[in-house]
DNA sequence: TTGTACGCGTTATCAC
DNA sequence: GTGATAACGCGTACAA
């Protein structure tokens, strides 16, 4: 016999209950609700009536299960936490609004068993496709085929996997990195530093490519090039500046750091070290994150247009709910922006 | 009908697939799944063993279309692209995961219409509940009352409003301000000028009393406090920030400004009018954004514990969906945690 | 143009 | 301990 409703709980409004008063059938109703071109223009108008004045609110659940098909898209990020991803976000949601979508968003906390975890819960709701952004730790990519399998798209965005079929969206890193250290040559830097990222990584080897080759096409040695290797976002991005700026006859006078938040470790380890930017060692990042402004003196860095890929990303998924035509997986690389600040 | 699956598209599991494989009924699959006692510890493990052999993954659509409750919280937010949001958010995630809950977010963007809008929306989908951070806009509740027309609770947190009856969670903002500004006085400066948000926003009007309070309870006289009101987040900020420094006698020798990212504009502007920090003006911010730290000097400021409240609302959310008994609205404050740097 | 009837996958009630 | 069966609210062939 169902689930009674508490007493003090109104029964919210069905397609029956308009259907009942207007003396006309569910079915009608549900067509005129959702502009169905065969009904009677004067009935819609009646129902829509009676739908606004009784402040029916569609049940998305019933439909989505009598659809096979939900309203929600799901959306996997390392951490909310940072402005590149939360902007990402805003970027998806933006898109997926436009569409009738909604976004339900887990955070896989930088963890693989969470990622997995994310996955299945998705799944479980039934989304109707995931974009996701993959952890530091992610090796194994069983959890994504399960989702192949149960014909769920997924489109992955910044932090990609090459040996994943799928549509991804990404920054153009090699270019990016590779304008960044031109912009250093140009200045007049002769001993160029590079503070990388976990070369496993997709994004700091990009970045690492573009570093090398730039050196390279201007006519530095690739061999003599210091590249300090750090995990992300940690205090080892400190330790590695340190050991780079200690070399007392080949101390860098430039740094390219892969990312703001290693650069803003890296600036604090130059003034501890009693020198000063950019006349004894000059910095740039990468991303343009906010506070790139606010500290002193302002960094250099590329930007990276965040929401601009969330949209890019939200977009191909939405193309691929559309058609079934799944022939070519498209991966896009979107341009970053130099941005010339105080700290070169 | 209904839907056929297209031809390519595996059909996925249900309860009934095992219920015939296993030749017993779909009410007992469905008991042994969810550990329902009456259930011969037998067939229960071999039910289990079925499921994870097929990778049976529940639709959680029809399992909440049934128990007429999702597993889902929403979340409405001004923004994801600021630190205390996000970080509220990872609170909230965290403790709706851990009770079996998934978080479906919405972005306001400071619009009260976005604001009515997600609320409609995520009543469609039958949320559980709201969890929700007010618009700079919102002066109009009938939306939130609709909500409770509907009997879908929701809790205010950070920005909330004084006359709607829901369980609330804030920082203690007025005791924050306090201690800011106490600080700056036992640190011995004499002209301590308030760059203060909106005084309408309740947490701008009070961090606004407790600094008068604080000026008051020191011998300090109130009416010569200099405060200047500013919008959030702007170039309006910068102005301020000038206006109050363009004093010639009465520059103020310290500023407690209402938020972090408004002390970052008026480190810009006293930098630009070419003072020192701390020893022409002193400067102390609200928040305690991960930015503060990079900025030179540090800033001195006021921590709020954003995931701490977001964990706090959502357990409220949760304890109000367990018992039906709203007796009274708890409305929490949590203490903020002064910490000082150099700019002071 | 409208109505009938059934299915979506799960849960809950009631009888056995 | 287990099995029918009727909901949940909506969408849609098919018939009228």
């Amino acid at each position: 016999m169902g689930v009674q409703f508490p007493f003090f709980m109104k029964k919210p409004i069905t397609i029956s209950d308009i259907a009942i008063k207007l003396d006309i059938s569910k079915s009608t109703v549900s067509r005129a609700l959702k502009d169905h071109p065969d009904v009677n223009p004067e009935t819609k108008r009646r129902v829509k009536a009676l739908a606004e004045k009784l402040d029916y609110e569609p049940n998305l659940l019933a439909s989505s299960l009598a659809k096979k098909q939900s309203n929600l898209i799901g959306v996997i990020l390392p951490e909310f936490n940072r402005t590149f991803f939360s902007s990402a976000l805003e970027g998806i949601q933006h898109v997926a609004r436009a569409n009738g979508f909604n976004v339900i968003i887990c955070q896989s906390n930088e963890e693989f068993e969470n990622e997995v975890l994310n996955t299945k819960m998705l799944a479980s709701n039934k989304v109707a496709g995931i974009l996701m952004s993959l952890t530091l730790q992610t090796e194994d990519f069983s959890h994504l085929r399960k989702l192949q399998d149960k014909n769920i798209p997924f489109v992955l965005f910044d932090r990609v996997a090459d040996n994943v079929d799928c549509p991804k969206v990404t920054v153009d890193d090699f270019q990016g990195a590779y304008q960044v250290t031109s912009h250093l040559i140009k200045k007049g830097y002769k001993n160029i530093a590079h503070l990388s990222g976990p070369l496993g990584l997709s994004i700091s080897k990009k970045r690492y490519e573009g570093f090398m080759k730039a050196l390279d096409d201007h006519g530095f040695d690739q061999a003599n090039a210091q590249v300090y290797e750090c995990k992300l976002l940690n205090e080892d991005a400190y330790h590695s500046a340190r050991k780079l700026l200690e070399l007392n006859k080949d101390r860098p006078d430039a740094i390219f750091c892969v990312s703001d938040y290693v650069a803003f470790e890296a600036m604090r380890c130059i003034r501890d070290l009693g020198l000063r930017i950019p006349e004894d060692v000059a910095l740039a990042g990468f991303t343009n994150d906010p506070a790139t402004n606010y500290v002193t003196p302002p960094l250099t860095t590329m930007e990276q247009p965040a929401k601009l890929i969330g949209e890019k990303a939200c977009e191909l998924l939405l193309q691929h709910l559309k058609s079934e035509e799944h022939s070519e997986f498209p991966h896009l690389e979107l341009p970053t922006n130099l941005i010339e600040r105080g700290s070169t």
